[in-house]
DNA sequence: CCAGACGTTGTT
DNA sequence: GTCTGG
DNA sequence: CCAGACGTTGTT
DNA sequence: GTCTGG
């Protein structure tokens, strides 16, 4: 699973994509549902960063609380799930990030781990958006997971997908079939990814708490 | 047909 | 125990 | 994921 | 909107 993630730097992913990032993007360690987060999609042709709130809010739903059972999306299943399935096809996005979390251990007692690249500045989490036209008219987003790798199936048996690194700009063209979208998201290979513990207290209490300047 | 769900992970 | 909020 | 709440009525 | 369960 993915249920928490950091983003610390501007990192390759946006300087790669030649995505100029938001004004006042500050660094992040403790990134949690429900906020918004920066993602990178395509609009009219371009590459752009936008804040979407973590949380798949699908078009047609009752309120915007649907969000909170559909942080996570499995690529095994999106074809055939009517919360993903418009957007597999037409609203695919990067969510960038320099590391996610994974818990071990007994309830009460876990242990955190950050999972980040030993390559890399930083890798794309695969994700997907929707629009709600609801009073507020909110856009949020899922990240999409895949069977864990080897690396990271010590802790877990679930990861977020992470793009090969030249094909990230095809998994956000709107032209991309999507059956070779799909066959994008894969157990990770490229990014020979590093597992350190991580201070649990960074990851309780309030979220402005962890969070720490000056980093960009 | 209508009514109700639409999701994942983890844990047991 | 289970749901909600963050 | 973890932490924290988990309820209603009536009165101010 | 679309699928599933009854």
């Amino acid at each position: 699973m993915c249920a928490r993630y950091a983003f610390r730097k501007v990192s390759v992913v946006l300087d790669d994509l030649g995505v100029a990032p938001l004004p006042g993007l500050e660094p992040r360690d403790n990134i949690l549902p429900r906020q918004n987060v920066p993602v990178i999609l395509a609009s009219d042709g371009e590459l752009i960063v936008q804040e979407l709130r973590w949380g798949l809010i699908p078009p047609w739903a009752k309120d915007e609380s649907f969000g909170d059972k559909a942080i996570n999306a499995r690529s095994e299943s999106l074809r055939d799930k009517p919360s993903f399935r418009q957007a597999l096809a037409r609203k695919r996005c990067i969510i960038p990030a320099t590391g996610f979390y994974e818990w071990k251990g007994q309830k009460g007692n876990k242990q955190p781990f950050l999972i980040s690249s030993g390559l890399y500045d930083g890798f794309a989490m695969a994700g997907l958006y929707e629009d709600w036209v609801g009073s507020s008219g909110i856009r949020s987003t899922a990240i999409i997971t895949v069977p864990a790798n080897e690396t990271v199936s010590t802790l877990h048996n679930r990861m977020p997908a992470l793009l090969p690194r030249n094909r990230w700009r095809d998994w956000l063209s709107p032209d991309l079939p999507q059956a070779e979208a799909l066959s994008l998201l894969i157990p990770d290979e490229d990014h020979d990814l590093r597992l350190m513990p991580h201070n649990r207290e960074l990851l309780l209490g309030s979220p402005q708490k962890s969070e720490q300047r000056g980093l960009f």
